[in-house]
Parts: C-alpha cells; structure tokens; sequence
DNA sequence: GATTGACTCGTACACCGTACGATAAAATCG
DNA sequence: CGATTTTATCGTACGGTGTACGAGTCAATC
C-alpha cells in the first residue's frame, strides 16, 4: 500500500557537512517523491502523448526502477489524475490590487485555462473522464465568486457560470483534438474530393483551415458575457 | 491487410432455398461484418464503459474468434472511431416541409448532439482524442448552412459556428464526465468537510449539486444564440 | 477438378500495469 | 551502543492486452 505520506514536509537533513565524496556526484538522481514524478510525467507527456506514458519509461527518465514508483502514488491512473490537475493551477492576474474589473479577471482566468490545456495537449483528452481536481474546483470557485460579486443574480449564476465553464471546455477540447491531428486535418479538407461535395459551406467558409482561433474564441466569449452578464 | 471492401454489398446467397437443415440452426450467427461489429461494440461500451471494451470480449458477444474481427476492422481505434461516428449519427428535424424555422432547426439539431452522446457516456471521452467523423462533418455542415441561410454575414459564420459547437461539446463532456463520477462527485461535494471553506460560492450555489442541466444548457444556448444571430 | 480468393481462428509474442517479497538504508528505541 | 522498526528501492513474475502470422475452411471461378 504505502503512499501515506499525505503531503509531509521533506526534511533535508541529508550529507551534513563533511563526508566523504561530498565534493561532486553528478551520478546520483534527488530521490523519488510524487512532486518529482508528477513533473516528470507532465514532460514525458508533453513529449510523447498520452500513449507514451508508460510507468516503465517514467522510471527510466527518474533513474530509478519502475516498481519504486509505487511507492509514492497509488497507481497510473493517479499520476495522469495528479498531472492533470498540476496543468491546471492558476496563479491568478499579476497586479496588485482589485481594480474592480471582474470581466477582465473572468476573461483572464479563461483565457489562461485554455492557453494551459493547449500547451498540453494530452490534457484536453483526460478531462472528460477525470474527476474534478482541487484546482479545477478553485477556478470554479473563482469564477462564481467573480460573477456574483459583479451582481449576477443568485438564480441566473449557475447558468452563467456553466455556460461559461462549457464554452471553455469546449472550445479547448475542439481546438486541442485539431492540433493532435493536425495536418492530417488540414488534409483531410484538401485531400478528399468528395468533402466538398458532401459539405460544401465547410469548404466554402474554410471551417477547419487556417481559422483565427484565438479571435474566434475571444468573440464567443464576448457573445456569452454580454449576454449573462448584468448590463 | 484486408479491410479491401469500403462498403460493398454483401450478397444473401446462401442457402439457396432447400438444403438439408434448412428448417431451424438456432445456434449459428449471422456472418461478421463491420456493421455488426460496430453494433455490438457499442453494446458493449454501453454495458461495461470503455475500459470494458476488449477484442476477445467483444469477439465473444459475436460467437466468434478474436482475430476473425480483424479481417472486417484493421484494429481497435478503427473500432472506436466506427463507434464514436455511428452514435453521433443525426436524421433531421422529423417534420415534413420547410417551415423555415432556422432557430427551431439548430436547437433541435444540437439538443440531438447532446442527448445523443449522453445515451452514451463513452462518447465524450472519445470524442477529444478522434478525428472528425463524417457524421460530425454532417452535423457542423448542417449548422453553417442553416446559419449562412439565416442572414449571418459570411465575416461572422465561423464566429458563430464555432461558439455554437464549442458550447454544445462543453456541455455535453462536462455532463457525461459528472454521469460517470455521479455519486462520487455528489457525495465528494457533501462529505469533504474542508470543501465548504476551500470553495464557499460553490457550496452556496450548489453548483455541483441538483442542478437543472437541461435547462442550464437550453438557457446558455438560448443566449448564444441571441447573440450570434441577426436582429 | 484445380485454383483462387474471401474469410475464420489458434497460437504466439511483445508489452503493459502492478502484486509480491527480498533487500538496503535510515530512524527510532531499549 | 545494538536491536528493531520504518522508509524506500527494485527484480521477478503474473495475468491480461492488442495483434502478427500462418494454417485452415469453404464458396466462386476458371
């Protein structure tokens, strides 16, 4: 079993002072703990997908043997749980005070979940079927406290709040599954000779090529706030 | 290899009229095809979940070997992908003529999308990671051109399209994802006692619980929908 | 009747997650 | 201090997976 440790403190109390070899040994990895684990299956999934996550290959790129692995989490489907929501963490807008401004704080927050999924990709595939995660559920929280605060009225804040998450989730699944395939998209409109017979406005208004996502997505969430948004 | 047929017809010659045994075999199937390999693999992932999904397993429901599936199917994603397209299939709004009800159209054709994945919980965990079916390229096809025919202006169509498709899978991932956690998520929502402090506003609002996910959708929609289109 | 192609499937293999228990090292205790 | 427990590592092995391979069957064709 193990894995007790629920999030203790690490006392580096470690090589005091003077022993011997205590000069260089660039040999030795830091030793296992979940926070190194979790990392280094983010940059194995960054690099591989999620395919290539295998705990064999995790092992090999922490320099220890697969099977010490479990020893600090419970299984695989926990690695992928706790790196999901390690993508996730948001750090909040810069400044310094609060300038009021809940739109620009909710656009912030959005914006900035959607540019963290995108840069990991394989994280747009895992969040339909994982639970939510404490950082999922703080971005949650920030957003029901900002549009609350902002007079959204008590009976119409759960159907802003989900309109906004879905239109999130949404855009950012879409658009992640798009950069996984790719060119094989962008080829598939070019390729096929018949798609533009069978779906002659896609083509026509260049649906799935060269679309400013990012406008694109700004515009609808403008859409949505004017919309549910008082005022 | 294999996989040569596309789709061709499968000739019903067998057991030209009277042969010996032609009263009743009850116990032979009917011959594997990719139809009926998609059909029971949706079976199955209705009954046991996608991790339930295994090549012997779903060899089993059809009475045959494991590797007889791969003369029909070149490997399990293509399953997957069969799976996902087939679920995902639309048939129209059921009236007869055209009583140019272009909002009446979207909203049934989107509810559909979403009722229609939500038979099927799977679907949404599939659907970030596959490329676009034809049955998906059908239903973002319908959607521009009742949008286009609508009076959007072609500079606002893809705007609009996107939103409208962002929001609906958003909708629909979130949901399928809290039906597969269910009481899990309820319950995590009232047994964690720290959760109320961590996430006050969610806990007020009852976010996570009891909430009216129909007409949650429908209203964001109907929002969406006021501001995307004309007048 | 011989040949060819469409199909079925038993066996085998590489690889996966991980149970289990043998180790070693560090911390704690008498 | 030695003895014992706790913490951590990891080699081996097991059951289960997708599927490559090739030997079979059987109907259609020449």
């Amino acid at each position: 079993m193990a894995v007790k440790r629920s999030s203790a403190e690490s006392k580096r109390s470690r090589r005091t002072e003077a022993s011997i070899q205590s000069v260089q040994e660039p040999r030795s990895e830091p030793p296992l703990s979940p926070e190194r684990i979790v990392t280094t299956a983010i940059e194995l999934l960054d690099a591989e997908g999620l395919d290539g996550l295998k705990m064999r290959r995790l092992a090999d790129r922490l320099g220890s043997g697969a099977m010490s692995l479990y020893w600090h989490v419970g299984n695989k489907e926990q690695v992928l749980d706790l790196a999901l929501d390690q993508v996730l963490e948001y750090r909040g807008l810069p400044q310094s005070g609060e300038p009021q401004d809940w739109r620009a704080e909710i656009v912030h927050m959005l914006e900035d979940w959607r540019a963290s999924m995108l840069r990991h990709p394989w994280s747009a595939s895992l969040l339909p079927r994982r639970a939510l995660g404490p950082n999922i559920l703080a971005r949650l929280e920030l957003l029901s406290k900002t549009l609350s605060a902002a007079g959204v009225a008590d009976a119409d804040l759960n159907v802003a709040i989900w309109s906004l998450w879905n239109y999130v989730i949404g855009a950012t699944v879409t658009r992640a599954s798009f950069d996984l395939s790719d060119d094989e998209m962008a080829a598939a409109q070019v390729r096929l000779p018949g798609l533009g017979e069978l779906y002659p406005t896609i083509e026509r208004s260049r649906l799935l090529l060269d679309n400013d996502w990012d406008g694109v997505f700004r515009k609808g969430l403008d859409v949505l706030l004017d919309g549910l948004a008082p005022e």
